[in-house]
DNA sequence: GATGAATGAGAATTCATTCAT
DNA sequence: TATGAATGAATTCTCATTCAT
């Protein structure tokens, strides 16, 4: 009988191999073998898990995003806005490497890439959580807890955005810790004071 | 007589071709053929002009930045905190590709080059934008404009991402000009509602 | 107790795997897993029954020319041109799929392989097939059936020659099986007119 | 102004180079590495002239097969049984390397190789030596120097295919010249008397 | 200054063979 | 005996950079 091994355990391992690698030198400077260096094997070991490189790099895609929807998915609807803001506090408040590992998904993008399967997939997750943020607020706003002035999906959807721009940026320019948490509590300030519904009138 | 040429000019076309080249291909799949097709020049011409791709792609980011960096430097102070909000707005409101030619960043950005110049560029910037901003926000919470339960550095700086966050998202998503719009006024509203000082007292 | 397994048979069958590969992939494209997958069997088990995917390859030939030989070996002599003819015509009436096959003999020939044995195998059928062309026309030329004129061995050696050369064009060119039969009729009809003796002078 | 090189015959010399690699070490065993090696250039250079091995590779097979038609297409018809039977010979007498050449197409034949452009071209080329034979032996049968109880079109077929024999035996079993000049003689010496009208009747 | 042919290091990928189980 | 995961040398092809003209 031949070596066992566990076929999803072996790719997973890559898998977290090659993120690293990627993080460390960028997708494009970082060559197979330095992907097989890192996982410990030879270069023609991992085209026995992963078809090509591209393949590789999909399904890092996927199980990141994966584990973002399966995220998403779960969880009550909230019954207070602070409760909805603890939520998106917690989404943004995510360690520094995580955050690292966006940059890579960026070079990754755009035409360099023989599919664009990864923008559309990028482009679905987004929308499927500004859907998601959409059903939290319309909650809310019938609860009277969201002014009802604002649109719900376009509103969340312009919230995604805002909230990956902060981690993202957080991922790019080496934000320290500390100056994060404050940009983070004044976010969320913000968002709350911008959410909830006044008495005055607004434009 | 040596024929006479305008380096500078020269130049300035070579980036020029060379930045459509890269939003259209990407920047790692553009060859340097590519560029000198596009410039209508000789590979070894653009050699004279600029000392490497990377040296090329170096310049567009300066040159990109330079222009938006003299974008913030100029005007005056906004007096009200809707004056801000429409600068805000038109910050935002760029042509989608504008904002496509971000991607072309993102796929440069990281440890894939030699330097990271260009981090340290791009960093840079938005710590200028964001201290820009701070600036608005503090003159307009001396007026009374915005509350000043908000810490202006770190708040500012948030937008600054957030803001970023969401042109991103337009550029790499290819959401349309009409649900960009509608994104646009809900996030201006939100910002809006969220600087506003309030009466009543908040956590 | 181990497993009792017949080896002769167990070879024989890979080798029947293996041309069945080749003749469809051809030999440099064909994979030694794909010669395991099709003799059901795994890529190491190929390896317990051949050293290596040439000596597999040289079984192959080995094997063919061996059943070929085998045919010329036996037979009486024939005792009238027209019997030779007949035996000629039968010689090159083959399934095209046999002579398919001969175009995987020419992938393997010459020195893309590590030794020439091939040449030498297939060579040395051919003298033999030569040679014994030339008994059977030496005989036939004692009996007057053939013209004393013609030189048996060299006459001979041609003829095979000739034969395998209408016999390949079938396999390589997909001469479809009507076109083939007028063709082979033509070529015995002239090998006839062209061997009996003939009372006139020739030159 | 750049090096001015006269790309045909650049090209030329490459597929010269090539050509004496594949004779030399076969098809498959030969690397790009070694093309270029032979050609005294760099492995890039050979990718200036030719977008891959294949293509190089059909470039010689079309250069060879132009040049063979370029001999059929010319000459006046013959006017007697002996010049077509000179005719003949000539074109079977070539020089042994030029038939070792021969070989390589069989190991570029099949379906290792990604298009059967080749087989198709080849399958062309004798299709049309057999209309080519199957004019002039029309016109002798006119003129009642062939036996009209030939049909021309498949009798010609079968000749192009057993002179192909004749030819391949030489170039690919090492037959010397002397015994090959013997076996053209006998070939020759039966093809007359088997094309020769005779006054007797035959089956 | 301008050219584009030449270069060769380096990339992704394949596959015959080995060997622990 | 049988397996198939692991190996790594070798292959084809790309492309930033150089330099003779």
């Amino acid at each position: 009988m031949p070596k066992v091994v566990d076929k999803a355990r072996m790719r997973d391992e890559i898998l977290e191999a090659a993120m690293g690698v990627f993080v460390e030198k960028g997708y494009h400077a970082s060559s197979v073998s330095d992907v097989a260096r890192a996982a410990g094997l030879a270069k023609g070991t991992l085209y026995i898990y992963f078809d090509s490189k591209e393949a590789m790099t999909t399904a890092i895609v996927d199980r990141h995003f994966a584990t973002l929807e399966g995220q998403i998915a779960g969880g009550e609807p909230c019954e207070t806005l602070d409760a909805f803001l603890d939520e998106l506090y917690a989404t943004m408040d995510i360690p520094a490497e995580e955050a690292s590992f966006h940059r890579v998904f960026f070079e990754v993008f755009g035409p360099s890439f023989a599919s664009d399967a990864f923008t559309c997939h990028v482009a679905r997750f987004f929308d499927r959580l500004g859907a998601h943020y959409a059903d939290r607020i319309s909650y809310l706003q019938q609860r009277g807890e969201i002014s009802d002035q604002l649109h719900a999906p376009s509103m969340a959807r312009a919230l995604a955005s805002m909230m990956d721009g902060v981690v993202l940026h957080m991922g790019l320019f080496d934000i320290n810790r500390r100056r994060y948490r404050r940009m983070l509590r004044e976010t969320i300030m913000m968002f709350g004071a911008g959410l909830r519904p006044i008495p005055d009138k607004r434009v």
